[in-house]
RNA sequence: GGGCCUGUAGCUCAGUCGGUUAGAGCACUGUGCUGAUAACGCAGGGGUCAGUGGUUCGAGUCCACUCAGGCCCA
């Protein structure tokens, strides 16, 4: 009795997926291949959480299964590498949910609500969709510790994220300054980037469009800047001209000069109506300064306003190529500014009124305000032309009101002070796919700007910054900790740290002694989640000793997106904080598209079903598929439902028939991996063949190579080794070595075979364990009786049995097969047709067992071995251009002409002159050869290789092969019959014709050996289980069976 | 509007330092082989290498511009 079942190759991989997940709940397994590794050689993994507002699809199914897969691997490799599953709890767009859900309208509503109301309903909503996630995470095989999870929202993790801004902001690297938001005057409240990008926030809008001229000092010349925002224009400071640009003067028909980028001038004066001056780059322009177009701020001159300067941004593709700067306004006019010491005023209130700053519009909102600016401006002659444009304009989703660009107050980070360590910190990752680090990283960090911290919302993590509230005290003090909180203030219990909760807290300034008040805005979530590695473990309140030694993290994994996203906010505090990097490994995979390559839609349906396909196909299949996909590289490409399948069939299906196969043999045979057969206990010593030291060695080669590419990230190579194998596994080994496993006698032959069979399919279920966890773990367990395959170290096979030269001459054994098949079908010669003789000209040295494989592979008798094949064939000379163009220049083309042409001799030093042109002398390498088959000799090459099949067909190979014929049709009536693989069977073969019976006679003994016959008949007898008639050559037949 | 990426067979993608005949898998067609296989082998058809211009003896490959798609920023 075999102790390994026999594996059916009727399977449905998602049932077997579904026992497996059983076993591995039920024995705890993913929990102990954790913890069977010591604490004291981690792999640390930091799980980068998702919004969980919404369902997974597959682009989070894809970096969950990386997620899966390389920590899956190094728990095989020895370390421990706990998992715990993140969630990213806070942020506007779990607060843009609910709002949404309530019908809230901004701040005022949420005022009305309660801060507290409105910041518990989030606490619910956020973890709404956690059971869908889990679910699917899970169904996809990925580990992962749900239950010791991290919130961003939990005390500690936001403790933690106290500490991180504490520290920030007693190394000097925090600073209050403005920021220009988009901002709703309607609601009175700033608008996250967030919203204002939401699909539906851009509308198309009337504005006017308005060219006005700035009067130069000391000069008769009128600069013209355009605007579409006319009530900016009482807030001008300045004025950005391109050094790029080529400007024009020029004089209008009643004498007024203007300037403007020459490339504009027609689009603002007609042809003939004006004169130009003089031309020059924007360059000189900068440094000039103007009278103030209005006179509202005219005491800002000495503060530097009024000048013009060089921008990057100013383009001449419309308006005039000079742009009118209102630092308050917009946001590359408020850091254009801010670089070069302009000042800045902001005369709207929070309502976008103007205030009594600009007496004329006092009161009147910025657009009202828009009409009457012009029509002062017209009146004092400042207006150059008014038009009007239809423009796409960000609005309030809520309110349906125009938003507008203000500068509000907001916490920065000073990134740009300490860049230089976040790039020296971006140098020790090693990023997959490589160009990351220098590319789309290292760029982004190279531009890094200060970091706008806060948010002027509730749902986060409250900026533990508290304020006096007299008028006079600038008092100021940050919070790192609960217990300095509990100290200052007095309070003993504090059991949240939303802004619900700690908001009431107030104490004594130590300066004055007035109340010290919270200020109201929260933190932005992603200084949150860049706080993970601390959070999560809520350092430095716990675990400082496992920090100390486990970090930085060894590995993370997200979609290239993120090195805008939680790639860089980690690395931003690493850097601030330890002067390091936040992980040493990390995978930035590509955006999977829908199968139409757009961006994967619910609404279109281009991409198939998550659910069908895993319980279609497995997630075996779903994962390969992924792993090999080119998005693991970094791409965008499309996702493709037939790839999984083509994966089950490529991969799946082979190996586990490959299973099947050993599996139902072993039974036939009583035989196991410990005891042998069970019926010829004597048979214990195997008989190797080279066949099986090859695929040993082929096998001990693929777990050095699997083990390469997952320990170095490249998960696609893995995927790629892992096809390459199955095929020599399936398509040579076991087709090779079927007969072996088929014959009768138990001997060490073939108790070599199910040894090295055995061997190599436990070894390949290791190696793809971590890629396709599901079946290889029901293979491992039937072919060794142990409990998991990931519960087993990544096998590190004797590399000496690793023969490269058998290899790559099993390679070429290969190919010399397939060459030889192919110059049989260009002759139009079955297989079953036996040859004589094929000529091989090849470069390893082939022994008997080669010799073998090939005469049995292209059906000839005798293969013959040599190096000069020019009996056989016709040689055409093919030159190489990668030679003999550095060499020789313009005149390449001829001599390749020549050579190509044959058009060349063999000089006696064995080089060749071509053309007869004593100055085209070539080495004998540089031109190559290859063959053709003459008269009665079919011949294909392949680089070196040359294999000449012998075609003249002999009367005895063609008897041969009609008795070959014969077997083919017995063993197919046999399958038809339903016959055991074992059963012994009488045959008939029931013709009139002389030379058929002459061939049964002459082969009856073949035949017999070949169709498991006890005899052959040759007469009718009746009793057969299955007769009917065939065609063997040009005769027809029948032919019967019986057990 | 700006930045980055991509564009090669019907589909998904390789294509080395620029080398003269551009490959693979899938799909399709033909054919062969088979008592493990949902197979497999061999062959064939299928290409304006997105387009235009340039550099070069020689360009899918290098440069410039244009077009299309994607991502990010505005």
């Amino acid at each position: 009795m075999a102790y390994f079942k026999p594996a059916s190759p009727e399977v449905n991989f998602a049932k077997l997926d579904e026992a497996v997940l059983n076993f591995w709940e039920e024995n705890n397994t993913f929990e102990r291949s954790v913890e069977r590794r010591s604490v004291d050689n981690s792999y640390v993994f930091y799980d980068g959480p998702p919004f969980a507002t919404g369902l997974p699809h597959y682009g989070h199914i894809m970096t969950s299964i990386i997620k899966d897969v390389v920590p899956r691997f190094f728990t095989m490799k020895g370390k421990r590498v706990e998992r715990r599953f993140g969630w990213d709890c806070h942020g506007v767009p779990v607060e843009f949910e609910l709002e949404k859900e309530m019908g809230l309208n901004g701040r005022s509503d949420i005022l009305e609500m309660g801060i507290g109301n409105f910041n518990e309903a989030c606490r619910v909503i956020v973890l709404r969709y956690t059971r869908e996630w889990q679910e699917v995470i899970t169904r996809i095989g990925r580990w992962v510790d749900f239950e010791h999870d991290y919130k961003t929202m939990n005390p500690d993790y936001m403790e933690t994220v106290w500490w991180v801004f504490k520290t920030l902001y007693d190394k000097g690297l925090i600073y209050e300054d403005y920021k220009v938001v988009h901002y709703s005057w309607r609601l009175s409240t700033p608008y996250s980037n967030f919203e204002a990008t939401l699909d539906d926030a851009y509308r198309m809008r009337q504005d006017p469009s308005v060219v006005v001229t700035f009067k130069l000092d000391g000069e008769d010349t009128n600069v013209l800047a355009w605007t579409t925002t006319p009530w900016t224009l009482p807030s001008n400071m300045a004025l950005a001209v391109s050094p790029e640009i080529t400007y024009a003067k020029i004089k209008n028909g009643d004498g007024s000069i203007y300037v403007m980028a020459k490339s504009l001038v027609d689009q603002h004066f007609k042809e003939g109506e004006y004169e130009t001056l003089a031309e020059f780059s924007g360059s000189e322009l900068v440094g000039k300064t103007y009278q103030p177009l209005l006179p509202y701020f005219g005491d800002k001159k000495s503060e530097g306003a009024f000048r013009i300067l060089s921008a990057d941004f100013v383009s001449d593709e419309d308006g005039t190529g000079i742009v009118h700067i209102a630092p308050a306004y917009g946001e590359d006019d408020f850091f254009l500014s801010r670089a070069n010491g302009v000042p800045m005023v902001n005369p709207v209130n929070d309502t976008g009124d103007f205030d009594s700053t600009v007496p004329d519009f006092a009161g009147m909102n910025v657009f009202d305000a828009n009409r009457p600016i012009i029509q002062k401006l017209k009146a004092e002659g400042l207006l150059h032309s008014q038009k009007t444009i239809d423009h796409s304009y960000p609005h309030d989703w809520r309110t349906d009101t125009p938003l507008i660009y203000r500068a509000i107050p907001s916490w920065y980070v000073n990134v740009t002070k300490f860049k230089q360590d976040m790039l020296a910190a971006n140098q020790q990752i090693n990023w997959y796919p490589t160009h990351v680090k220098n590319g789309a990283f290292g760029n982004w960090l190279e531009g890094a700007r200060d970091w706008a911290i806060s948010r002027n919302r509730f749902w986060g993590a409250p900026i533990p910054v508290w304020r006096c509230t007299a008028d006079d005290c600038t008092a100021e003090v940050v919070v790192g900790s609960v217990d300095e909180l509990k100290a200052l203030s007095g309070v003993e219990e504090l059991a949240d740290l939303h802004s619900h909760f700690v908001d009431k807290i107030t104490f004594p300034c130590p300066d004055c002694g007035a109340e010290m008040q919270r200020i109201p805005e929260v933190l932005d979530c992603w200084f949150e989640s860049g706080s993970m590695p601390y959070g999560q473990i809520h350092y430095p309140f716990e675990n400082k000793d496992w920090f100390q030694d486990n970090f930085p993290a060894d590995f993370i994994v997200e979609y290239i997106g993120q090195t805008r996203g939680w790639f860089y906010t980690l690395v931003v505090l690493s850097a601030a904080l330890f002067n390091c990097p936040p992980f040493k490994n990390a995978i930035a995979h590509g955006i999977l598209l829908g199968e139409d390559g757009r961006k994967m839609s619910k609404r279109l349906r281009n991409y198939p079903d998550v659910d069908e396909t895993i319980a279609k196909y497995g997630a075996d299949a779903l994962r390969l598929y992924l792993m090999g996909h080119p998005v693991i590289d970094g791409n965008d490409s499309s996702i493709e439902g037939a790839g999984i399948s083509e994966m089950l069939r490529r991969f799946v299906i082979p190996v586990w028939n490959a299973f099947s196969f050993l599996t139902r043999y072993a039974e036939i045979d009583q035989w196991q991996p410990a005891t042998g057969f069970a019926d010829a206990p004597e048979v214990t010593e195997p008989a190797f063949s080279d066949l099986d030291r090859w695929i040993r060695s082929r096998t001990y080669a693929l777990t050095y190579e699997v083990d390469e590419a997952l320990s170095n990230y490249r998960l696609r190579e893995a995927v790629g080794r892992l096809l390459d194998y199955i095929d020599d596994l399936n398509n040579w080994y076991i087709r090779r070595s079927r007969d072996r496993f088929w014959q009768a006698d138990k001997d060490g032959d073939k108790l070599a075979a199910y040894q090295t069979l055995h061997e190599v399919m436990v070894l390949l279920c290791q190696v793809a364990s971590p890629l396709a966890p599901f079946f290889t773990e029901l293979m491992y367990k039937n072919l060794t009786g142990n409990e998991s395959v990931h519960l087993t170290d990544w096998p590190t096979p004797d590399k000496s049995v690793i023969d490269e030269e058998l290899n790559a001459k099993m390679a070429e054994v290969r190919q010399i097969a397939s060459l030889g098949l192919a110059a049989r079908a260009k002759v139009n010669i079955k297989v079953r047709q036996p040859l004589s003789k094929v000529t091989v000209r090849n470069n390893h040295v082939l022994g008997p067992v080669d010799i073998e494989l090939i005469k049995d592979e292209l059906n000839v008798k005798t293969v013959e071995l040599r190096d000069d094949v020019s009996e056989y064939t016709e040689a055409i000379a093919k030159p190489n251009a990668r030679v003999i163009g550095p060499q020789y220049g313009k005149a390449t083309p001829q001599i390749m002409k020549a050579v190509k042409s044959n058009n060349f001799e063999a000089l006696p030093d064995g080089r060749y002159k071509v053309a007869g042109n004593d100055a085209w002398v070539l080495d004998a390498d540089v031109i190559n050869v290859h063959f053709e088959g003459k008269d009665g000799f079919a011949c294909e090459t392949l680089r070196d290789l040359v294999v000449v099949l012998d075609v003249h067909v002999t009367p005895e190979l063609e008897r041969e092969g009609l008795a070959r014929d014969l077997v083919r049709q017995v063993q197919t009536l046999r399958k038809e019959a339903d016959y055991k693989l074992d059963d012994r069977i009488t045959v008939g073969f029931l013709t009139g014709d002389e030379t058929l019976q002459a061939i049964i006679a002459e082969f009856g003994a073949y035949i017999r050996s070949e169709t498991l016959a006890k005899s052959l008949l040759t007469d009718s007898t009746d009793g057969w289980d299955l007769t009917k008639q065939v065609t063997v050559g040009d005769v027809t037949l029948d032919i019967g069976v019986k057990r």
